[in-house]
Parts: structure tokens; sequence; C-alpha cells
DNA sequence: TAAATAGCTATACAAATGTATAGTAAAATA
DNA sequence: TATTTTACTATACATTTGTATAGCTATTTA
């Protein structure tokens, strides 16, 4: 599930008014147009939101007039595409180390976000990238900094490559098992490492859908 | 043919300017950037350029600073995309079988264009994809059924994997090696081929830079 | 040839604009 | 519980900004 709790509701309300002045104008909004929408008295309170959405990174703004510009994880936040920009690509971030206990999408997991084809996507909301480490797929072609187009869910069928976070560890991408006990076997495609048998808490955070490599 | 009469020289270089300042910044000129750029020593210039254009239908402005908007007529007439549509994708055409003889870019060789994102291209032209046959470069992690991301070129230095025509086959993906008796070596990476020594005629066709598969 | 248009410079100014100061109140956090 | 953060109001101010005034020259049009 996308996280959206880095920011707060008002904060997240002047977001989407500066998204849907710059949508509907083609140019960003002055600090008392924002004011005037959300029928606030004082240019003042806007212009403390947009400090703040600035510092978080949600959007990039010079020191001239309406030159605010939306970053990609303010459309993320949003759940909108660029409002100038006829999509024909998705945004995804591209997750760093996933360790248990963290939210996946909390912000200091996200390294970037990374343009793939919606041809690849599809459109699909919830995928997310990830860079592999190791060797432990190798028999299925997947190699150490390969990166992964993860469709988030948290079930699997068995056979499916997941991303699954186990106790305390960090994220792992094994094939799913499942067992007759109920066990789950979550098995490399490298002889060399043994299959991983989960009785307890097993969190899968997404199957994979797709690999991309750059050639060195 | 574009008609451009309708607008002087120098109305259109405001033109041209408005359209990269925008396209570069996301936000619109004011006056007095326009008036830098161009070397003007006052506003007035381009504000006199910019009442033109408006009333010629090249841009719309609201009162309101910073405002400009370019139409179609304007796009057109400039010969450019919108410029708020940053080109994020490129279109690389996915090439059939590719045979010796036939052009490599031959109509009848292009199956689909698929969009790439040009975080991947990095822009550069020329680049094509191909989908591979066979488990030759297996040693790579290259499979049967991976797209590759090709840039054309014709030379290549050692090491690189490379698609090249042979003879009469058709082509090729393997690894180029320049012998010391300037033989050309195309070796498989896996070890059940054996690596083909050319003396003849050998046409490179570009240079594999990228890897992507759809997990099944 | 005269008038109009194009293409500027130089200066000025009011409105638009972002932000600062100062302060209040509620909610979240330590 | 004390402190910080959030979320504003009200006013003020220095810049930024678009445009106006006035004037100039070169080119085009009538």
């Amino acid at each position: 599930m996308v996280k959206k709790e880095n920011l707060t509701q008002k904060q997240s309300n002047v977001l989407k008014t500066v998204y849907e002045f710059i949508a509907d104008n083609s140019y960003s909004p002055s600090v008392r147009n924002i004011a005037e929408i959300l029928g606030f008295s004082s240019p003042k309170g806007v212009s403390d939101h947009l400090a703040v959405l600035e510092k978080k990174g949600y959007i990039l703004k010079n020191s001239s007039a309406r030159s605010i510009r939306l970053t990609e994880k303010s459309l993320w936040h949003l759940g909108v595409q660029n409002p100038s920009i006829k999509n024909n690509v998705d945004y995804l971030p591209l997750l760093g180390n996933i360790a248990a206990g963290k939210p996946i999408f909390a912000e200091e997991n996200i390294q970037e976000y990374i343009p793939i084809s919606s041809q690849i996507t599809g459109n699909i909301k919830c995928q997310f990238l990830l860079t592999v480490r190791g060797d432990s797929m190798s028999g299925d072609n997947i190699i150490d900094g390969d990166m992964l187009i993860v469709k988030a869910q948290n079930t699997a069928e068995n056979g499916e490559i997941v991303v699954a976070l186990i106790e305390d560890d960090e994220a792992v991408v094994k094939r799913y098992y499942k067992r007759e006990d109920e066990a789950v076997e979550l098995r490399s495609s490298n002889p060399l490492y043994e299959p991983i048998v989960i009785k307890g808490s097993l969190w899968i955070q997404g199957k994979v859908i797709a690999v991309y490599r750059i050639i060195p």
C-alpha cells in the first residue's frame, strides 16, 4: 500500500490544489491564488505549506514567481499523472534496502523514481523497482545488479518469484512454494543456496514481473 | 510546408526563446528573462513582441506573471512538441528477423515500436530492440525471449556484446574479440557453442546496452 | 514621398508576488 | 507535563513583473 502519511492532510490538500491549478492553467498558481482557493485569509499560511512541501521533496521552486514544479514524488503521492504529460510511462519508485518492520514504501526506502514504459507496467499501480543483491537467483538468469519490476501484493502462487520479508532480515527474492504442512519454502534457483523454510512470519511484498539489466 | 511567413524572424526568435525556456524550466519566462537571453537592454522590446505574438495567435497570456502558454499554432510554427511534454520515452523499433542483404531498419523488419524510458536510452537515437533466440549467451544470463536494447553502430571494442550479421546468416548476438591476425572471433557465453571465427565479411549492427525480460 | 510598422533603448511605476515579523490556537510528540 | 510541530491570521515590505511613456532608427507599405 502506498504510504501517504509523510504529508499531513492539509499539506496534501495544498499539493492537490497546486496540481489542479497547473492542470487547468498550464502555469503555476501564485501563493495568493492558492490562499483564495483554500479560503486562507493570509498568503503566509500557503507560503509555509509550500516551504514544507519543498523541504519534503514534493515540489521544486525558484525564487521567481509562479515557478512551482511538481516532482515525481508528488505525482506518486497524489496518484495522478503529470498534468501536462500525456503519459506513456509510469514512474516507479526504486526501493533501497527493504527491512522488516519498516513500511515498504517508507520515504527512506525510496531512492529515486524511474520512468518505465506503461507498455511494461500496463498502467497497473502499486509496482516498484528493486535492485538485486547476490546471485541466489542465477538459475533464473537474475544476477547481481539487475533491476526487478515488482507488482506489490501480499499473496503468491506456487512457483512464482516473489519479494518477501523474513523475520528481521532484509527483503529476499525467491521462488515461492507452499508445502502440504502449511510451511512455506522460499527456494533459490542457484543450487548453492539451501531453501528457506518458514513456519512463522513471512511477509510477501510482491511478485516479480520483469527484469531489467544495463550491460556494463 | 509550414507557413512561417506570418511571423518575422525576430518574432520567431522570441517565440523560440519562450519555447526553450519552458522546455528547460517547466514554467514561463518573465519579460526580463527573455530580454536577457536575447540581449535586449529594455523589457519593453520583449513586451511589444509578446503583444504581437498574442495578437497573431501564437501565445496566450494572462495578466499575471509568467503565464505565457504556447498555442498549437506556435508549436506547429516551431516544428516542435509541446515543451511541457518532456520526452521521457523514446519509441524504439522492435526488429524481427534481421537477415544479411536487407537494410536493418527496412520497414518489413519493424514489428512494432515500443516506448522505452529515455533514462535508459539516454535520448540517444539509433537504438533498436531485438528479441533473443536461443541460449548461446546464457553465460551472460541472456536467455531465449529476452529483449535487447541495441545501440546501432558498426564498430565494437573487444569484449563487447554485439549484434552482427555473418555472410548469409541471420543476425547473431555474441561477444566481439579482434585477434592479432585481424580475424574476428564472435564468442558465445554458453560453453556448448564454439566461437565463430570470421576472416571475411562481418557486419556489426550494434552494441547491446541493456536486457529486458518479462517473467512468464 | 509620406505614413505606418518593426524593433528597439531608457526610464518609470503600479500591481503582483514571495516572504518576513509577530502572534494565536490546537494537536502531536517527548 | 512541557515542548515542538502544525496551521493558520494580520500586517508589512522588498522584489519581481508587466506595461506605460517617450523617443529613436530602419524598413515596409500605401
